[in-house]
DNA sequence: AAGCTAAGCAACCGCCGCTAT
DNA sequence: GATAGCGGCGGTTGCTTAGCT
C-alpha cells in the first residue's frame, strides 16, 4: 500500500520558514528533496528550494530595483533575452523571479506607453492605419524578446520564413522597438541620481527581526 | 467608504538537462 | 546506453496591496 503524503501548498508560514532555514544551515542548500524529507516539512523539495532561493536566502536584496539595476536588466535582457537566471547572476542579491517579475511589469508599462503613443501619434507607426496587431500581441512582443545574442540565428530563420510566407503584415522588429525604449530611458536618465539617493532598501519585519548572524555561523 | 483596476510579488507547473545507477 | 530522479529554469497564475474614481 502506497502512502501518499499530502503535501502542503500555498504561502509559507513563519514556522515553516524558520524550520527550513534551520535545516538549510544544517545540511546546505543542495539536496532539496533530502532537506524536504528530513526537515519534516510537508513540502516538496522543489517548493523548499524555491522558498529559499526566492525569499529566505540572506544574500537577497529586498525592495525596489535601483536605477542601476534597472539599466543592467535592460542591457542584459537586450543581450540575452529571457534568460532570467543568467541575468540574475549578474545582479547580486536579485533572483530570476525578481527580474522576471520586474520585467513583466516594466514591459507591461512600456507596452501601454507604446500603445498610447501609437494612438496619439500615428507617425511612430510608419503610417499603418489598419494595423491588425492587438494589444495583447503588442504586449507579448515587448515581453518576449529573444535578446540580441540569442536571437540572431532565429532572426535569420525568421527572415527566411517571411520570404517563404510571402506577403506579411508590417510588424516592428524588436530592434526598432528597443531603440525607442532606449531613447526613452536616456531621456529619463537625468532623474536617476535623485531617485537613487532618496531610495532606500526596506526590509520587511521578518528580515528586521530575524537574527541571521547567529543563524549562519 | 466602496468598488475597480493596476502593480507587485510569491508560488506552482511543466519541461529540460545533468547525474547516478 | 537506458533510465529514473533531481535540480534548475522559464512561463504562468493567483493573491495582496496600492492607487484611483
Amino acid at each position: 500500500m502506497v502512502q501518499e503524503e499530502i503535501m502542503r501548498r500555498g504561502p509559507w508560514t513563519e514556522e515553516e520558514d524558520l524550520q527550513l532555514v534551520f535545516y538549510v544551515k544544517l545540511f546546505g542548500d543542495r539536496r532539496w528533496d533530502f532537506l524536504a524529507k528530513v526537515s519534516g516539512l510537508k513540502r516538496t523539495g522543489k517548493s523548499c528550494r524555491l522558498r529559499w532561493v526566492n525569499y529566505l536566502n540572506p544574500d537577497l536584496k529586498r525592495g525596489k530595483m535601483t536605477p542601476q539595476e534597472e539599466r543592467l536588466v535592460l542591457e542584459l535582457h537586450s543581450k540575452w533575452g529571457n534568460r532570467w537566471s543568467r541575468i540574475a547572476r549578474k545582479i547580486s542579491g536579485r533572483t530570476d523571479n525578481d527580474i522576471k517579475n520586474y520585467w513583466r511589469t516594466h514591459m507591461r508599462k512600456k507596452a501601454q506607453e507604446h500603445r498610447k503613443k501609437t494612438t496619439i501619434s500615428p507617425s511612430f507607426s510608419n503610417s499603418s492605419p489598419s494595423s491588425s496587431i492587438t494589444y495583447d500581441e503588442n504586449e507579448r512582443n515587448f515581453y518576449d524578446t529573444g535578446g540580441l545574442e540569442l536571437s540572431q540565428a532565429d532572426e535569420q530563420k525568421k527572415a527566411g520564413n517571411q520570404e517563404q510566407g510571402g506577403e506579411s503584415m508590417k510588424v516592428y522588429s524588436m530592434d526598432e522597438i528597443w531603440k525607442d525604449i532606449e531613447l526613452l530611458e536616456e531621456n529619463e536618465e537625468t532623474n536617476y541620481g535623485v531617485y537613487f539617493t532618496t531610495m532606500g532598501l526596506l526590509p520587511d519585519s521578518l528580515w528586521k527581526d530575524f537574527d541571521w548572524s547567529s543563524t549562519f555561523r
